[in-house]
RNA sequence: GGAGGGUUGCCCGAGUGGCCAAAGGGAGCAGACUGUAAAUCUGCCGGCUAUGCCUUCGAUGGUUCGAAUCCAUCACCCUCCA
């Protein structure tokens, strides 16, 4: 028989940084049973396996879960690739455009092979709810959507707005939340987790269940994490969602050095949010760090051990190793790091104008922006300003040259002669 | 089915025949200041080995010496009526 920690010290973990929580005692409840005969949790997410490359902001999720998994419970990877067809318009103006059954497979995988830097492989039950949906008649279909009445539908904020405005709210997308629902019906899971936007489908699930006869499981939600861009504001953590489209994200596949510097980049106190809703450190141990923090101890110090935790979990110890030490000595100390890269760049006629070789050795974008960054003086050759975009860069020389400044590059450009 | 409004650079948004590579704001980038970040100030912000040339204002075709601006057709979006 498996044996779990006290249930105090189970749920002072889990409940860090849930925002909706229905309910705590029921919970509290569960875990006590769970704990009396030995049955891990069954704690359920649901993936719509429609964005192939996860961010820091969707591990938010997969790191609860995982602090299920570490109490000894078992995570449910559910992938809607079912749902992910109807399309839920949570969020969105507009019904999501419908995914056909191959695009689906595939961003499943890509979606797993990502997930499982988080999620702790030995753990998680993998299910697909085409598995029963599919399998649904049409009076069965007839009795699911008899459970749930119109107006409690347009409760959901998005269906309620759109109805207002005389927008379309198509009929199969009510479908959504009672499929996502009737997962959790067949799964028989004892825990949903979701983002904050999720809350009403999950309360539908937990609905549904009592109305199957089962014993309704308890919702939980996390926040949507900010980007590294947040600011804080009257000691209340703002800015918009992590997102690439604001290009405020850390993406899991990221390299190490683009990680770790995009971390230590998060503002002073923003970090201690990012700690709270991804570090595996305890909760007594960030609350320490704050205190240092306030004491005196360097906000840099504190950063960087936030930026390493995040890339030794998506690369490994050595790599958040090395891309400490890298970010020290490039940053920090001002130094060039260990590996630049050598590039070859063939002029052919005339001189080889540094703006040009520059986006020859693919420093910039374009020689425009290349010529930009010289005339402000962003870019050094040999360790000294240059401000002359036109600088001559003699054939058969090799430059040691750095561009840009927040986020630094670094070459050796050789001119072929 | 009918009537009207719209589509401008990464985003928002001004511009109704030459002075428009296109105001203003946001985002972003660089410099100064720093502790990396924030704040503040300054500058930049289509492309091109570049004192010039090329391509942009939903798409195509036209009018004109000259079009983001006028005309025609098409596509998409929105509002009102039925």
């Amino acid at each position: 028989m498996q044996s779990f920690p006290p249930v105090d010290e189970q749920l002072a973990l889990l409940e860090r940084g849930v925002v909706d929580f229905h309910t705590r005692a029921d919970l509290e409840r569960r875990l006590e049973q769970s704990r009396a005969s030995g049955r891990p949790l069954r704690v359920k997410a649901g993936f719509d396996p429609t964005r192939p490359d996860l961010h820091l902001g969707h591990t938010v999720l997969l790191q609860k879960m995982r602090q299920f998994q570490d109490l000894g419970h078992t995570a449910i990877f559910l992938i809607g690739d079912f749902t992910a067809m109807v399309g839920d318009p949570t969020g969105q103006n507009e019904s999501r455009p419908r995914l056909s059954r191959e695009a689906v497979e595939a961003s499943a995988q890509t979606y797993l092979e990502q997930a499982f830097k988080v999620l702790d492989r030995s753990r998680v039950e993998l299910r697909r709810n085409r598995e029963w949906i599919e399998r649904l008649a049409m009076d069965e279909v007839v009795e699911l959507m008899a459970k749930f009445t119109v107006s409690r539908m347009l409760e959901r904020n998005d269906f309620a707005e759109r109805f207002e405005q005389g927008r379309a709210i198509h009929q199969h997308e009510f479908l959504y939340p009672l499929l996502q629902g009737y997962d959790s019906v067949a799964l028989e899971c004892d825990v949903e987790l979701g983002g904050t936007d999720q809350l009403f489908n999950l309360l539908v699930g937990r609905d549904l269940m009592g109305k199957y006869g089962k014993t309704p499981q308890i919702v939980m939600t996390v926040p949507l994490l900010e980007g590294t861009d947040a600011r804080i504001e009257n000691g209340v953590v703002v800015g918009k969602k992590m997102s690439k489209s604001a290009d405020n994200y850390i993406g899991v596949q990221e390299p190490p050095k683009a990680m770790f510097r995009k971390a230590m980049q998060i503002d002073d106190d923003v970090v201690f949010r990012f700690f709270r809703l991804l570090s595996r450190r305890s909760t007594a141990e960030i609350e320490t760090l704050e205190r240092e923090k306030a004491a005196g101890r360097s906000p840099l110090e504190i950063k960087a051990l936030f930026a390493r935790e995040i890339v030794e979990r998506f690369h490994g110890a050595p790599a958040g190793e090395q891309a400490a030490r890298e970010y020290e000595l490039v940053y920090a100390r001002d130094a060039v790091p260990e590996d630049v890269p050598r590039v070859e760049v063939a002029p052919e006629e005339g001189i080889a104008e540094l703006a040009w070789a520059l986006k020859q050795a693919n420093l910039v974008p374009t020689t425009s922006e290349a010529r930009r960054l010289v005339s402000q003086g962003g870019v050094e050759v040999d360790g000294a300003r240059v401000s002359d975009p036109r600088m001559a860069l003699a054939r058969g020389g090799e430059y040691l040259v750095r561009v840009g400044s927040k986020n630094r590059r670094f070459a050796r450009i050789r001119v072929l002669g």
